[in-house]
RNA sequence: AGUCCCCUAGCUCAGUUGGUUAGAGCGCCACCUUGACACGGUGGAGGUCAGCGGUUCGAGUCCGCUGGGGACUACCA
């Protein structure tokens, strides 16, 4: 005999210890051997700001599930592990944590504080790095990358450099988006639009020498205090003549030109009349900029009204100032009307705040000719998005795409590797100047740092060690594939696509899945005010890292993921079910793996052919849907075979032979190797899945390899393919289940025992049936069964898969249920009949389906006639 | 405003070039403590595939329209 599983299940016992055993054996590791394929992928680097939430268990599983995948397909695999510096939100958590211990950033200065966020990093990479252990990902620790670490950083700054000397980087002045609370510019997709419920402020603008009044329309009235020119549209009639005109700014009293400009001004919109502050919008800018207006900036890059706001409102908040012009405009009698309305309020993605548009010097990478290989790239084919629909959106994004605003008013980063001297030159270089090449004065470094996702864009180049032609970087990029959120596709994706077809020659990866959003089980998002958060960890704990994976695979089909307790809790009992159905089948098995004789075909059963035809079908389902990332289908696939064929009915079916109820010992030992092979298979494909369970029972089962994780994963075989044991054990399947269901619909209960008929079998598939009569009478409780002849009158007759049955039932009163039932069923298939006949008479039909389509339909009329014969005897 | 996605059993979802009787999990009902498992077994109930129209011998599947929901992009003062 050999070691037992343990009574049960208890996943806490052995996971950590397996994944410290893999770890330390170095199977996350690439070999070295040069005849093997690769197969490389880098994660997603999580923020240093935090624990992992779902949303990264999720991605981070499907990576692994791939890469465990390919590793066990024979892969030389690398996945790269690693954290990004994640600029403004790292810097936020970092702010926020010392401010509620009375700490100021400003007070500590710039190198004080940078310190204290590096401190920040290594306690939570730390954590990361144990999450995703206890998640069971395969990743190579050895190659852990940091965004922010020196050779990093180093790539950052030749790209930068590059970039730069290309002039595709310029600094220049611009109206970007600003958030007053970060205090720092942001780019445009960091940008979040949410429809607010908002007010239409209609305010009266005197025209200067006349009695006329302009009335303009504004969300945002506070701004008016910077207007330098009214609009209308040069067609306009109504106002067509006061163009060249000047109105007089309530309030300030600024004199302001009256200006035609076709592009701002919808005569249509509103009153035709559009207020003009170049300094605070967008629209406005560029009108400025035609018109030659002074811009005139009222709001600071505090959010607080600035001195050309006027003594009354400088200092005071944008919003309070808002409140505050409204209400001086209604006391001098400017304030025509209010309307409610509702338009879309952009503000920061991380922070909440909203955005102000602002005239401001910042660096911008010229994005166009990066953008155009990285659109062909996709086009070709040579990056595919799966799934596709995603293509749709990232050409329209990418086609329509603006300058990147790459500079960052922050502490935390990549500090812009340009130098500053007093006479206003600039030096941008690998080599670190001290004095300027131009004029010799001493140089400063420029205190910006760079957008996060300028460094995450160079990621799977960069953490592979380019620049430099480093062994990593020749063999394992291009990476193969990324698993990503499809809320990181502009931030991210993109931007790796363009620098690494830019720089490397090569898309940096063939590959984009775009996963969906972990949502609760009403399809709701996972927020901490609705309270339905689930945190990984704490499934983990619970039920074991196999059921979180497994349920979170089987969840993903691509699109959203709805994910609770019930459905966890549902795959959670799939383990547990492997787990027994494997000490069973050790109970019995007394071969080691690697000492195991080869299965010699012609010896076996049907049954066992079976169920080999059966994990081979299964084996080339799951490797199909994997390669086209339907994780869903794949883990589907894997449950039924499982659960579904081998627990319900081979092992039900082997357990008379295994416990010497039938059979020769010879019948006994081959079933056992049967038993052996099917529990291995199944360990191995599922193994990517649940990469724990699986390695602690396979451990049992005397393998070759040291660990499941580097034992071949299965391929299919033509050779295993045989529908014919499929067709034969189909039929004893049915016939089973239907002498249960009349059994139970009789009103029998499953101790009582009858006889059954078979006829209406050919020779062959009567010595079948007579050899697999014990099958029959074990699993349909018979006392026999009768093959060929003709079935004694008042049995129920019924046709299943073309074999004619009859149960021998004892006298017992039928129910009204029963007898409608029997009506129910028969009308039923009448109906179908009836449609098959009309089908069939349809000379349409016959001359335009394929072949296969009409005799399918024929058998399928002949079935049911001598169907419906039994069944109106059994009235 | 534009682009895309979705509407199938009580709930959450599969259903891949149109083709026999539309599936799964959870939930529900009945029975069963059978020597791996009650996180189990057996059986069952439950769907006019959002609606309308079209193409076709044949539509959950393709096309159009309508209704409902969602995502993304852009933005109108």
């Amino acid at each position: 005999m050999r070691e037992e599983l343990a009574k049960r299940y208890e996943p806490a016992s052995f996971e950590e210890r397996l994944y410290k055993k893999w770890e330390v054996e170095g199977y996350f590791t690439p070999v070295e051997d040069p005849e093997r394929p690769k197969f490389s992928i880098v994660i997603p680097p999580p923020n240093v700001t935090g624990r992992l939430h779902i949303g990264h268990a999720l991605v981070n599983t499907l990576q692994d599930i791939i890469v465990r995948w390919k590793r066990m397909s024979g892969f030389n695999t690398l996945w790269v592990p690693g954290t990004d510096h994640a600029g403004i939100a790292t810097q936020m958590v970092v702010e926020r944590n010392l401010a509620s211990k009375g700490i100021n950033r400003l007070e500590m200065g710039r190198d004080a504080f940078v310190e204290k966020v590096w401190e920040w990093k290594e306690q939570h990479s730390t954590e990361i790095k144990d999450q995703l252990t206890r998640l069971g990902a395969s990743c190579d620790w050895t190659r852990e990358r940091f965004t922010l670490d020196d050779r990093l950083s180093r790539a950052v700054r030749y790209v930068f450099v590059k970039l730069y000397e290309d002039g595709l980087i310029y600094r220049g002045i611009a109206m970007i988006n600003w958030c007053p609370q970060c205090r720092t510019a942001i780019s445009d997709v960091e940008v979040e639009f949410d429809e607010k419920q908002s007010k239409l402020w209609h305010i009266a603008y005197p025209v200067e020498g006349t009695d006329r009044r302009l009335t303009v329309a504004t969300t945002r009235p506070e701004t008016m205090l910077g207007d330098t020119a009214v609009a209308v549209h040069p067609d306009d009639a109504r106002y067509k003549d006061l163009i060249g005109k000047f109105a007089i700014l309530p309030i300030v009293n600024r004199r302001i030109p009256i200006i035609g400009d076709a592009e701002l001004v919808d005569p249509e919109f509103g009153t035709g009349v559009v207020k003009v502050t170049p300094a605070h919008d967008k629209n406005d800018y560029e009108t400025g900029k035609r018109h030659n207006l002074e811009q005139i900036q009222v709001i600071g890059e505090d959010g607080r009204m600035t001195a050309a706001a006027g003594a009354e409102f400088e200092t005071l908040d944008r919003f309070e100032a808002r409140n505050k012009v409204v209400e001086r405009l209604r006391d001098d009698g400017f304030l025509v009307k209010i309307e409610d309305y509702v338009n879309n309020v952009g503000s920061h993605g991380k922070c909440g705040t909203i955005i102000e548009p602002m005239v401001s010097r910042q660096w911008f990478v010229k994005i166009e000719p990066l953008a155009r290989p990285a659109i062909e790239a996709v086009r070709s084919g040579a990056v595919q998005i799966v799934p596709q629909s995603w293509e749709a959106t990232y050409f329209n994004w990418m086609e329509n795409i603006h300058d990147w605003t790459i500079s960052r008013q922050l502490w935390w980063g990549h500090r812009i590797p340009a130098f500053h001297c007093p006479n206003g030159h600039t030096t941008v270089t690998m080599a670190e100047p001290t004095d300027c090449p131009q004029c010799g004065a001493p140089v400063e470094q420029e205190t910006d740092v760079l957008d996060t996702w300028f460094s995450s864009g160079l990621w799977p180049f960069s953490t592979l060690g380019w620049p430099d032609e480093t062994p990593d970087y020749k063999i394992f990029y291009p990476t193969d594939t990324l698993i990503t959120g499809f809320d990181i596709l502009f931030f991210w994706v993109a931007r790796m696509i363009m620098f690494g077809l830019r720089f490397t020659g090569k898309a940096p990866f063939s590959q984009v899945f775009l996963n969906g959003l972990v949502r609760d089980e009403q399809g709701r998002k996972m927020s901490k005010t609705i309270g339905n958060v689930i945190d990984p960890l704490d499934v983990v704990n619970e039920v074991g890292a196999d059921a979180l994976r497994f349920t979170l695979a089987v969840s993903c089909s691509g699109r959203d993921i709805p994910l609770g307790k019930s459905r966890i809790q549902g795959y959670s009992a799939f383990v547990n079910k492997i787990w027994n159905a494997s000490r069973f089948a050790l109970m019995h098995i007394d071969v080691e793996l690697k000492d195991a004789e080869p299965i010699e075909r012609e010896n076996l059963r049907t049954v066992e052919r079976w169920i080999l035809s059966r994990l081979n079908s299964t084996v080339a389902e799951v490797n199909k849907q994997l390669s086209v990332f339907r994780y869903d289908e794949a883990s589907t696939a894997l449950y039924k075979f499982f659960w579904h064929e081998f627990c319900d009915w081979y092992i039900e079916m082997a357990k008379p032979v295994l416990l010497g109820k039938h059979g020769t010992d010879g019948d006994r030992s081959l079933a056992k190797r049967v038993l052996l092979e099917v529990l291995d298979g199944s360990l191995r494909l599922l193994h990517p899945f649940m990469p724990f369970v699986t390695e602690e029972i396979w451990q049992k089962l005397g393998g070759v390899e040291p660990s499941i994780m580097i034992a071949p994963y299965p391929i299919s075989e033509e050779v295993l393919e045989d529908p014919e044991a499929e067709r034969l054990m189909t039929a004893v399947k049915a016939i089973i289940t239907t002498v249960r269901n009349v059994r139970a619909e009789r009103g029998f209960t499953p101790k009582d025992r009858f006889r059954l008929f078979i006829s209406g079998v050919d020779a062959r598939e009567s010595a079948f049936f007579t050899d697999s009569a014990y099958l029959l009478i074990e699993l349909a409780r018979l006392t026999e069964v009768i093959v060929g002849g003709e079935p004694p009158a008042g049995t129920h007759k019924d046709v299943v898969e073309g074999v004619h049955i009859a149960v021998e039932f004892p006298e017992k009163e039928i129910s009204p249920e029963q007898i409608e039932r029997t009506r129910r069923e028969i009308e039923k298939s009448r109906a179908e009949l009836a449609g098959l006949d009309a089908k069939l008479a349809n000379e349409q039909f016959l001359r335009n389906a394929p072949p296969q389509i009409v005799a399918g339909a024929q058998a399928r009329q002949a079935e049911l006639r001598e169907r419906l014969e039994k069944l109106q005897q059994n009235q």
